[in-house]
RNA sequence: GGCGACAUACCCAAGUUGGUAAGGGAUGGCUCUGCAAAAGCCCUAUUCCCCGGUUCGAGUCCGGGUGUCGCCUCCA
């Protein structure tokens, strides 16, 4: 039986994973989105890597209890006062509530992974409802003086974690040379604010009292609270996309050991960026961003975009275009056809051949969730002579972690555009006579004015089907 | 300026401790078809950006070069 490897970025290697003794399920957490704006299929392609670790953990006979947070709290740009609360730019733009606007992103976010086929986590966890966790835990740094007071907030001492660089093996001098932006009022370059005070003119749309005065919590000191109470101060794996390792959880890591003394997380998980071709950078600031809403509108379904992610690997960037993606159309759409006669064929993986199959996709996903080759020994299974049913029931074991939805038909996402059915029907009926005498003159006709309708016919024993072609 | 990643066929992409280039899509050929589409079958890298080196043997290790990209500011 082959074992779970994963990369651990904290050691920068695979590492076979195991459990704790008496730990009963993997202390799993992910970083989830902030609500101000719709989820881009950059930030999709994580959590897609996130839903294929959930599975993989379980496909190894992992119990989960999965965290994901809902960062609905407004933070500054920076940690210092300079640039626009993102929650309250969202409510400007949009002409909502700074509430409405974390309520309606979060609706959008859950359609978003409900489409992909993401399982559920255990827990999802909002920023604001943990606002006394979040005290709590400052508080605790507090007394043991790892923090200190500026006019704006209550910042960390990074100089105080001696291990502050290893995590991400900053290089903090030239961190210094290089940095951009000035360190204000703080001690250190590195160091973040755990809590900010509101502006004393103006009132904030999100504020809370706390021991320091009314404010709010700083960005990195949710996950630390929230994964804690959810989960305890030792997490099995951490995950989240590339670029939090620098930043958000080398912060989460230092706060969290100055406060609880132990380690924060065994693995920590990253997922690669997607990538634009064009060299479009994928980010929400930058404006212009493509979200899984538009690649439906395109006429793409969004299992061709989890098939696309699936096809690399987690830790190498990806680039994005729409000829990748149609790629992954195409070869959806070939793979379904040789699994659809399968789906509900029932059956188990019994004969000798069978296991050994198992075997192969089972090596592949424990070997860091290598995907891109679990799909190549899914295309070899399907055409290698064994028996159907046994088919079946490898495409069943093989989906549990793949998550294409290949044991249930492709449901329609998008409806058909707009065509008048009846008025289809009766030029088929009227090419139909047209054939039947043999008039093809009159038959290619009809197939050309169908096909400007974008009515794609095809000609099969039981009749004549039709489709409308979607996409670009 | 500092740090880092990557470079495999037309495209996407895998390549475990070096042992003789997965898989998918597209293209092409064939079968079928009034013609198409669909379906089925078959083929497609003496070679892994370039130049050296180590080795019996390197896409895989070492050195140098070129190129592309990312991060260093919120960002999955």
């Amino acid at each position: 039986m082959s074992e779970l490897r994963l990369y651990n970025t904290a050691s920068r290697s695979v590492e076979p994973f195991t459990l704790p003794e008496g730990v009963p399920a993997v202390r799993l957490y992910c970083c989830g989105p902030t609500v101000y704006h719709f989820a881009h299929i950059g930030n999709l392609r994580t959590y897609v890597f996130e839903d294929v670790l959930r599975r993989g953990l379980e496909y190894f006979g992992f119990a989960v209890k999965h965290v994901v947070n809902i960062t609905d709290v407004g933070h500054l740009t920076s940690d210092e006062d300079e640039g626009e609360d993102k929650m309250e730019k969202g409510a400007a733009r949009t002409g909502k509530t700074v509430w409405e606007v974390a309520d309606f992103y979060t609706q959008a976010f859950m359609k978003d992974i409900a489409l992909l086929n993401i399982l559920n986590p255990s827990v999802w966890c909002k920023a604001t409802d943990h606002i006394q966790e979040q005290v709590d835990l400052v508080q605790t740094l507090e007394s043991k003086e790892y923090t200190y007071r500026t006019s704006d907030g209550i910042y960390f001492d990074s100089a105080k974690f001696k291990r502050y660089a290893d995590f991400a093996r900053l290089d903090i001098d030239s961190l210094q040379e290089g940095a951009r932006v000035d360190k204000g009022e703080k001690h250190n370059i590195t160091d973040f604010a755990l809590w900010k005070f509101s502006p004393v003119e103006t009132r904030r749309a999100m504020e809370w009292p706390s021991p320091w005065g009314v404010g709010f919590p700083g960005w990195h000191i949710e996950c630390s609270a929230m994964a804690m109470k959810h989960l305890g101060q030792t997490l099995d794996i951490h995950c989240g996309g590339t670029d939090h390792v620098r930043i958000h959880h080398t912060n989460e890591i230092a706060q969290s050991e100055c406060a609880t003394g132990k380690p924060f997380a065994r693995f920590w998980m990253h997922g690669e960026f997607l990538r634009m071709g064009e060299s479009a950078k994928m980010s929400k600031s930058s404006g212009e961003f493509l979200t899984l809403d538009v690649l439906i509108r395109d006429g793409f379904h969004p299992m061709e975009y989890r098939l696309m992610a699936l096809t690399s690997h987690y830790r190498n960037y990806l680039n994005f275009s729409y000829d990748a993606l149609e790629n992954a159309r195409e070869s959806l759409k070939a793979l379904r056809k040789k699994t659809d006669p399968l789906i509900g064929q029932g059956g188990s993986i019994g004969s000798t051949k069978a296991k050994e199959w198992q075997a192969k996709f089972r090596e592949a996903i424990g070997d860091d969730l290598n995907t891109s080759k679990a799909l190549g020994i899914l295309n070899l299974m399907l055409k290698d002579t064994l028996q159907d049913y046994e088919k079946s029931a490898l495409v069943r074991d093989f989906d549990s972690v793949l998550g294409l939805g290949l044991d249930t038909p492709l449901t329609v996402v998008r409806e058909a555009a707009s065509v008048d059915a009846a008025k289809v029907e009766a030029l088929l009926v009227e090419r139909k006579e047209a054939r039947a005498s043999k008039d093809f003159k009159t038959s290619d006709r009809i197939r050309d004015e169908l096909a400007a309708m974008n009515v794609v016919i095809k000609d099969g024993p039981q009749g004549t089907t039709w489709e409308v072609k979607n996409g670009k």
